[in-house]
DNA sequence: CTTCGGTGAGTCTTAATTTA
DNA sequence: TAAATTAAGACTCACCGAAG
């Protein structure tokens, strides 16, 4: 939002007198709209009728927007089952196919304790989105982009490395999307592996940020959407053993 | 300001219960 | 008995707030 005012406001100071006053900041901030109708498709119109603006500009102003907010609308799910279940797991298994829903003909022991299945390989899946620290607002309102310096901390929690053998975490922001992956190992060694969380599974589960400040640690974690699976079992071979 | 142990709230799954 | 409804519990991630 913040960069797209910027460009509009930029064409509207080129602007004839008349134009600058049908776009004046105290016109836009009375302008009644409902939707579809609202505050951008009214610029937009005065300034390709004022010819500040031709069709083309539009459109390129336009896709380049789009390409800024590919993923904005993941940030208009509210409930976190929506985002994490129908959305992330959905999502991963679309990049990887393979990867297959477990259940009892799969695994007998299987509860529900872990997402998804690969030869043998159990496999927990985490999402999380980045938006602004701040108190209060809807997440779409808060969303950052990877270029943002804005502090973020994306809480991947109810982490349980004794039933799984491999994490896949997405983190997302409102322009890209990064995963990582890591053994059952390599969470539970982490220097930010924090435990407990909920009464009752105090030695089994945890929670980790990963930050704006801390980011670069999972650098090391990070793997590109064509290499997870080569990358899940890479890393099954370095799990310790969970015993059923 | 950041950290991190914990709670909260929405949704889904499964079990239990009621209704036809 | 089978289907429909309700209740219980599990699973999801966002957010809080005392402590540093």
């Amino acid at each position: 939002m913040d960069k797209l005012d910027k460009i509009l406001k930029g064409k509207i100071k080129t602007g004839c007198r008349e134009l600058k006053e049908q776009l004046s900041d105290e016109t836009l901030e009375e302008l009644y709209s409902v939707y579809p109708f609202n505050k951008f498709e009214y610029i937009i119109s005065h300034l390709i009728s004022g010819q500040i603006i031709d069709i083309n500009e539009y459109l390129s102003i336009r896709s380049s927007y789009i390409n800024r907010n590919k993923y904005l609308y993941l940030f208009e799910i509210t409930a976190p089952r929506t985002f994490g279940e129908t959305w992330a797991q959905r999502h991963l298994n679309e990049i990887v196919p393979e990867l297959q829903r477990p259940d009892k003909t799969t695994d007998p022991y299987y509860t529900g304790e872990y997402d998804f299945w690969y030869n043998n390989i159990k496999i927990e899946v985490k999402a999380s989105r980045a938006v602004r620290r701040q108190s209060g607002g809807r997440l779409i309102e808060k969303a950052l982009s990877i270029e943002d310096n804005a502090s973020f901390d994306m809480n991947f929690q109810q982490l349980k490395p004794d039933c799984c053998d491999v994490f896949v975490w997405i983190g997302v922001w409102k322009d890209c999307i990064k995963y990582w992956v890591l053994s059952n190992e390599e969470v539970r060694s982490n220097k930010y592996f924090s435990k407990g969380q909920h009464r009752g599974n105090k030695q089994k589960e945890g929670q980790l940020w990963i930050k704006n400040s801390n980011i670069d640690d999972f650098n090391l974690y990070a793997v590109d959407v064509r290499h997870i699976l080569d990358k899940i079992i890479e890393k099954s071979n370095q799990h310790t053993h969970c015993h059923e």
